[in-house]
DNA sequence: TTGTAAGCGTTATCAT
DNA sequence: ATGATAACGCTTACAA
């Protein structure tokens, strides 16, 4: 109630716990009470402030409130900016589960990307080490480090998702990479195939590391040998997914001993690719079986309907956010928690037995 | 510095501004200036002042700031929960285009559901009455309200962004809909068509009335009535994209006297469309064209590749930012502004002409 | 040009 | 059970 309220310059900061106090005719410490901890007052009383709030309309200012308890109720997610598009079809669901799971506790989301850049590093260390944000779900594996400011010290909870960075102490929600992948591979040995061609993204990280090696682990299991598969992409870091199918799918036409079977490590790629090849003449899945990873609801749409791992997105979402506010006090305890949230393979048309 | 900072409980919260002033030899409201006036204080002064900055690590803390100057820094966008699935496509480049305008300006982004519940609403509102955020972006053309409090008042600054909203006193940032769907329409006719099939989204909201609005315009330039066109979906509002195009498919397989083409207001309706109606032995473009509206990069790696309208997203969300943080102050002088930017019809091998 | 001091709207400690 | 009061970390008149 500072100036005019009701003048004609409507742009006030709206009543305070001090208005409410005066209406309801107790002290002001009484109604921050009333709203915090309703059992520590007495109902009557009580039953008076939450009248006169509600009649007044009044909001709690939330920077106060941090500033006083030295706290924040907002969580950063961390982006690569490259996800954007990469994995991008998975990304709003992402978001969405980690909102309404933050939410519940009354938190809320803030995003923040991380591109190379280093602007983006220091708006996302200067969120984190002003107090704007109470922790951080990343779901990139560099972090930002500037200026001898770096984001994984500062006791600054932070819990990786998608990409598993418990070995770098942070706790990692995740889903079965590997073995995801090492199933997918096996199905497609089942059905007959012997040679592949493996379709990553970024080489040499967490998921190609993992995906790769669940394709090795299934031909080893087979009795077949890393021979059997060739790789594209994976050089090419940070950038659309599509384009990665694209290329994939000029490097498949250079290829001789053609692979029947192509395992692509997002659903970008994998459409991309089989858009491409197709316009070669080549059926899916008579010629050339696919399956990918991420689960995208599009897959279900194309032609032919695409075989793809599902990734867990909703649990996976709901994890990294109870982790995270679970863990507001220790990090450094013992190692870092490694969860593991089962993929599901959806079983579509582009995966058949090889022609022959 | 409250307790010990390097003993083993490294838990504290940083240098402050007056950690800085001590180790500079200044008064704290010197270190203010610095930082925010760099020209109102003594270069010499200055140099000192920054280098202790920079030796201590020093952050300034945003909650603090913000309650002493009555203002965050921070903007949500208020995305309807359907969102992420529906038009999903594109929310991640709206996500992204919006951030990095905003960091521009040193401001951040955060995320807020609107869900058909009381508690999504409720939560809006405390962001908004709670002084967390200073502004918000509209993808919803409803807004929270609950309690009395409204956040169509209150002379919070909103901007709407793809749903016109000006006559509802919210400057807005649309594409044009009305006329790229006439375009699009147009060039229907001009390669033949004379029976149309229209997918609908939320029945009677700005999209579908400009929308159809457009069609409708493109016959009656052609001489033809608004009987050359059928209409699907529209009823079902507030759902997964893919399943109104499933339900489209299902729709035109009963209709006698079958359009030639079909104008799709969302990718995703068009391409689980496509896939539903190509299972039925039609081929596209041969049997019937498909147009839709959006632009996601998907519909370049469609079978057939899908001619789309593109949404010039990454300017709407720079002109929503603009305009959000340019009207901090007026808001309610004139009416709202209305702010349009052109899409661009992609013409794809979906549209061809009729068979016969 | 720089320093002093009064808040911003809460919460939490201490009395009462 | 309730009330006065001192912070929380910063900005900004106002003084010097």
């Amino acid at each position: 109630m500072r100036k005019n309220q009701d003048m004609l310059g409507e742009e006030q900061s709206g009543p305070l716990m001090a208005d409410v106090a005066r209406l309801a005719g107790v002290a002001i410490s009484t109604v921050s009470r009333a709203l915090a901890n309703p059992g520590r007052v007495n109902a009557k009383t009580r039953a008076k402030i939450d009248a006169a709030a509600k009649q007044l309309g009044y909001t709690p200012n939330a920077m106060a409130r941090g500033l006083r308890i030295g706290k924040s109720n907002i969580i950063m997610i961390i982006l690569p900016g490259s996800l954007h598009y990469g994995a991008s079809q998975i990304i709003p669901q992402v978001l969405q589960s980690i909102n309404r799971s933050l939410i519940q506790g009354g938190h809320n989301l803030m995003i923040a990307n991380l591109d190379r850049d280093e602007v983006s590093e220091r708006h996302i260390l200067d969120l984190a080490f002003g107090g704007t944000v109470r922790g951080a779900i990343i779901l990139s594996s560099k972090l930002p480090e500037v200026d001898g400011r770096s984001l994984a010290n500062a006791g600054f909870p932070i819990v990786s998702m998608l990409l598993d960075m418990s070995d770098a102490g942070f706790p990692s929600v995740v889903t079965n990479d590997r073995e995801a992948v090492r199933d997918a591979t096996a199905e497609l040995i089942r059905l007959g195939h012997r040679r592949f061609l493996y379709i990553a993204g970024p080489e040499g990280n967490y998921h190609d590391v993992e995906r790769y090696g669940g394709v090795v682990e299934a031909l080893d299991q087979a009795g077949l040998t890393a021979e059997a598969v060739r790789r594209s992409g994976g050089n090419l870091d940070y950038q659309h997914g599509f384009e990665i199918g694209v290329q994939a799918a000029s490097d498949f036409a250079r290829l001789t001993d053609k692979p029947t079977a192509v395992i692509a490590t997002s659903d970008d790629m994998a459409i991309s690719f089989v858009s491409c090849v197709q316009r070669t003449g080549l059926s899916i899945p008579e010629d050339l079986s696919v399956v990918s990873f991420d689960g995208s609801p599009v897959c279900e749409f194309c032609s032919p309907s695409l075989s793809t791992i599902e990734q867990p997105v909703d649990e996976m979402g709901q994890a990294a956010v109870a982790i995270l506010l679970g863990a507001t006090g220790q990090m450094e305890n013992g190692p870092a928690t490694r969860t593991v949230i089962r993929s599901k393979l959806i079983l579509r048309e582009s995966m058949a037995g090889p022609k022959s």
